[in-house]
DNA sequence: TTTAATGCAAACAGTTTGCACAAAA
DNA sequence: TTTTGTGCAAACTGTTTGCATTAAA
């Protein structure tokens, strides 16, 4: 799911600017990073971004990216998702919301919160401690998947989780993009 | 939190019975490490209960704790808890529930998702596929933590999320129990 | 020119696996 | 006695770090 073009560029500014703003320099490979997390709302994890923006930086490093994201994520420029099994993944979207997750693929897609009251913290649950953020997850299959019946697949990938046995290794330089 | 010593007896012949229903051989380790779940509902991570059981079977690996746990996890006898960041922790309450999660010390409590209508499918949030469960987190400072202020924490661990950078290392071998 | 960021390699944590041996059934 | 489970070591994924070099500011 990528944004506008014309989002894309804003959000790509907004960040370029609060990261300076926030003390940081502004590099290529972060100006590129930057750029892979505005256009798209699909919470890509590093890797992801790394081999998007590989190939307009040949030369960046999985560990650039890394370390871009997590300058971002220091200032609350993006979000860190960790509520998923697998990689963390990264959300330019730092309004309050929730995750639709699909079991079967992986897709994460974002629940506007604010537009469903139902999801806001309700005071009469009674927890051990003072509540500060809600997380909801929606599980289930996306449409996509359920369209297309058992198919393996061809979103991003549900790691770890699904089966317990992976395939072929193939850790750094695969003859990817 | 520990569970009445009655009812993590009832739990543990009940789990017992479903591991040899399910086909599986019920060995000294894996009751040991079945005895482990049944006492208690702190979400324990593997880790964790290995060092537990070690004090009973000092010969017990690491993994054959991941291979115990996975055999109760793929009998649906117990669940594991991926959607909090750092190591897996494991659920021996599988009906539906929420968690509250101390963002302090890491610290994981059920909160019964029955008793709080609140908290049920609504029908009415749109999202791009169909929902099969809701999960949802509390995330806040427990009353523990509360009251001792800013202090460092004597609870279960914060991991990798917190901070970026952990002080000493010490894999396999401390000189715990 | 000073200071922060990069790329590399190496480490790390958490988890899984292959294999020979041990022990349930 | 036939499987299944165990323990060990080694792999593997995802992530972080130390260090010398490079490049923002």
């Amino acid at each position: 799911m990528p944004v506008s073009p014309a989002e894309a560029a804003r959000r790509t500014s907004a960040l370029s600017a609060a990261l300076r703003a926030g003390g940081r320099r502004l590099t290529q490979q972060r100006l590129e990073v930057v750029r892979e997390i505005a256009g798209t709302d699909a919470h890509p994890d590093a890797e992801t971004i790394y081999h998007r923006v590989r190939e307009r930086v040949p030369t960046i490093s999985l560990d650039t990216v890394y370390r871009s994201l997590a300058a971002l994520a220091d200032l609350g420029l993006i979000r860190r998702v960790t509520e998923l099994a697998g990689p963390a993944r990264y959300d330019a979207n730092v309004a309050r919301h929730h995750h639709f997750v699909c079991t079967r693929c992986g897709l994460v897609a974002d629940i506007d919160a604010a537009r469903h009251g139902v999801w806001t913290p309700p005071a009469r649950v009674p927890v051990p401690g003072t509540v500060e953020s809600i997380e909801v997850q929606f599980r289930g299959i996306c449409t996509r998947c359920r369209a297309k019946g058992a198919a393996p697949s061809a979103h991003p990938r549900p790691r770890r989780a699904p089966s317990r046995k992976q395939a072929t290794s193939n850790r750094k330089e695969h003859p990817h993009g």
